[in-house]
DNA sequence: CACTAGGATAGTG
DNA sequence: CACTATCCTAGTG
């Protein structure tokens, strides 16, 4: 009979319903390389002005704040600097109305982008209109601050929102003196080796883990001060995020996304950065897929809006987690402690290889070559086999003797090593047996559903996506 | 022999 | 139900 198929093995792997606890061992879900808090640092804090939180928890030992350039201007110009953003001038050219702009927190500044949005300052506080998308800017990005969903049921009765620009002011400032404290001012970044923070940190903490165990003091503080900050931002993008599910309605775990949430959450985003809209189509996909984008393929498919849209799933994917842990630069993924799923030895991915350096990389693809992969392993065992295939494509400097594209514009790819591009696509899908030919048979199903489609000239091992699973 | 093509069925979420 | 994973038969170069 042919109830022999004992090749099946128990699988426990969540789908895309799940939730996310039982990640597989090489499920990346956080911000788990640097690049990821470089994002996070770009949108949220560092990178931004004068941040409305608006409901920023009360902080009760709060000092007189001091005034808004005079003291700290030494201190955002230093974080601008070192971020490599232009130090904002919060100059009042309005006469004797001050103002301040509020930007939304596009954090490549390359696109098209909306104009800032002036706001009257007043006294400590200051009242935020409404904006096109009627949800007040958040440095995070992500949709912010109202202190419950029913505010949005009644539009008239919230047209203005008040920021605590003290409460702003004096939480960056407290965190920037710290910083600066520790370290003299104006060495402190070197000191600390802040410059861009996320991209270093591998080295720094491999320096000085190298270096001296016991760590002089210096190194040891060094952690904690990022953490710190990273903390906070971590602390705010949460309940940002949590507030932008409310409305939308959607989960916080991008990965639970159905394509219609992602509609959603697309829409939302490009509305709150008030971004050029994108075609839905080229987003029509479940928050499993979305997830799996790589940030050159949002660029290809918004170029305007992609990198926004892609820092901001960013934030989304962090926030996810309930902690953040110190020192997340370690190679320890940042995965809330859990048991290793059964099926693959959580080991086994570091002894191969060859199938340990996977697809993981590759997530970072060719866009900023570490973004949302770093040395994380990639992704979910929820992953589709064509977005697979492309995240295989997306590093051709590590996958491309068995991968590759032979026309990038239209799609059009060729697997050079059949065998090893089947030992990938089932070690990531935890199917031992997996092999060219189930493989090619999944292929071709797309044949169907029209994700992919023959080549003009059929030639042994190419295949070619259909528009726009190509972007 | 390696691959293509596609039907059928089972498993999973 | 969608999306594979698996098995299988038939055909191609």
């Amino acid at each position: 009979m042919d109830t022999v198929r004992t090749t099946h093995m128990p699988q426990t792997v969540p789908r895309s319903g799940c939730s996310p606890p039982s990640a597989s061992p090489g499920e990346r879900t956080v911000p788990a390389s640097p690049a990821d808090l470089h994002h996070l640092l770009r949108v949220l804090g560092a990178a931004s002005p004068p941040e409305p939180m608006l409901h920023s928890p009360p902080n009760p030992h709060t000092k007189p704040p001091p005034p808004y350039p005079e003291d700290n201007s030494g201190f955002l110009e230093r974080l601008y600097d070192f971020e490599g953003y232009p130090t904002p001038s919060p100059s009042s050219d309005e006469g004797s109305i001050p103002t301040v702009a509020l930007q939304p927190p596009s954090p490549y500044n390359s696109f098209q982008y909306s104009p800032p949005v002036y706001v009257k300052e007043e006294p400590n506080r200051l009242p935020v209109p409404e904006f096109a998308s009627p949800y007040p800017l958040s440095p995070s990005g992500s949709c912010v601050s109202y202190s419950s969903y029913h505010q949005y049921s009644s539009p008239a009765s919230h047209h203005e929102e008040y920021i605590d620009i003290e409460e702003l002011l004096k939480k960056r400032i407290r965190y920037c003196k710290k910083v600066s404290n520790r370290r003299q001012d104006t060495t402190f970044q070197k000191r600390l080796n802040l410059r861009p923070i996320p991209f270093e940190l591998n080295s720094v903490k491999m320096e000085e883990s190298s270096g001296g165990a016991g760590g002089t003091g210096d190194d040891t503080l060094v952690a904690p001060d990022i953490d710190g900050v990273l903390s906070m931002a971590i602390e705010q993008s949460k309940r940002d995020v949590d507030n932008t599910c409310t409305v939308l309605g959607i989960s916080p775990d991008p990965l639970q996304w159905s394509a219609e949430d992602v509609q959603s959450w697309v829409m939302f985003t490009l509305q709150h950065f008030r971004l050029a809209p994108v075609p839905a189509e080229y987003f029509a996909m479940d928050g499993v897929a979305l997830v799996a984008l790589t940030e050159e393929e949002f660029n290809r498919r918004a170029p305007l809006a992609g990198s926004t849209l892609y820092a901001q799933l960013e934030i989304w994917k962090a926030a996810r987690h309930e902690t953040w842990r110190p020192a997340p630069w370690s190679e320890q993924e940042q995965t809330s402690p859990k048991p290793a799923p059964p099926g693959l030895p959580s080991a086994d991915d570091m002894s191969d290889d060859e199938d340990s350096e996977s697809v993981s990389a590759s997530a970072a693809g060719a866009g900023s070559g570490v973004s949302a992969g770093g040395k994380a392993k990639s992704g979910s065992t929820h992953i589709h086999l064509w977005q697979f295939l492309k995240e295989l494509l997306a590093s051709p400097q590590v996958h491309g003797s068995a991968i590759r594209w032979l026309d990038r514009s239209n799609g059009v790819f060729k697997i050079e090593d059949s065998v090893r591009v089947a030992r990938l696509w089932g070690k990531r899908k935890n199917r031992p047996a997996m092999n060219y030919d189930k493989l090619s048979r999944s292929i071709r199903q797309y044949y169907k559903k029209g994700i992919m489609k023959k080549t003009e000239r059929s030639q042994r091992l190419v295949y070619q996506f259909c528009h726009p699973y190509c972007l």
